[in-house]
DNA sequence: TCTATATTCAACCAACTGGTTGAATACTAA
DNA sequence: TTAGTATTCAACCAGTTGGTTGAATATAGA
């Protein structure tokens, strides 16, 4: 694998071990939300999501599309790009164990618990 | 999500973010290890590689089995266990992208480069 | 027993993370 | 132009991470 795709699942992992990060995944699950949008979900201040954002983007899970001032965020089209095409020698040993991430990952309760308490607030 | 359960994906995820961490469960797939085999492997220290076992087992990935003063470590039976109950209302979206994931993690050169290149220097 | 082996524990360190606040930048609209 | 809105940048901070070294613990074998 050369270090460029490493480095790439080095970011993706990263960016899904966030409880943040993957709620705000969930959130762009229903379409792309401006950078105000989706922090008021959440308890942190505008700055602290904006960061984390930023990380979803690095790992390339998310882009951005400046349109004047609004930074308008989506889920990326194609966010494992040009990795796909590395080998599969262990595959089916972790197609078994990404499924079930993905089940776990799918979950209407997948926000983590502070935040969805918050937003019952909110409304 | 349960508390529990969204834990257990910041552990899992957290765990399958760092090179040598995958690299220690592509070792891994072929067989259970000894502490000091897995890390003969590796630049690091034993010291150092022994706590990536530790993050690699408290994600629940891999498990351990001590006979005499040997501790041997294995790919869990059950990596993910009970968070495989939860709902999927987001599940069709993110299949895709962990298929592709699959696909990257089941590459034959999964391991970081520094380590790939240790271990010809060391044969 | 004595010595070597297998592993963890504990302390330390530099770098990174995830949060904060305040200021800067850029755009929109009155 | 002016005021308000959207966002990032920069500095800071406490806690965590990923590594080290040295010591402790436990087992195996001569």
């Amino acid at each position: 694998m050369s270090p460029a795709v490493a480095h790439n699942l080095d970011h993706t992992f990263h960016a899904l071990a966030d409880p943040t990060r993957r709620a705000l995944i969930v959130q762009l699950k229903a379409g792309g939300r401006r950078v105000t949008d989706l922090a008021d979900a959440h308890t942190m201040s505008l700055n602290a999501v904006s960061k984390h954002i930023k990380v979803l983007e690095r790992a390339g899970l998310v882009e951005r599309h400046v349109q004047g001032r609004e930074h308008r965020i989506q889920i990326a089209d194609d966010p494992l790009g040009e990795a796909e095409t590395w080998l599969t020698d262990t595959r089916e040993f972790w197609e078994t164990r990404l499924d079930r991430l993905a089940h776990m990952i799918g979950a209407s309760e997948f926000a983590a618990p502070q935040n969805r308490a918050v937003r019952e607030e909110k409304r």
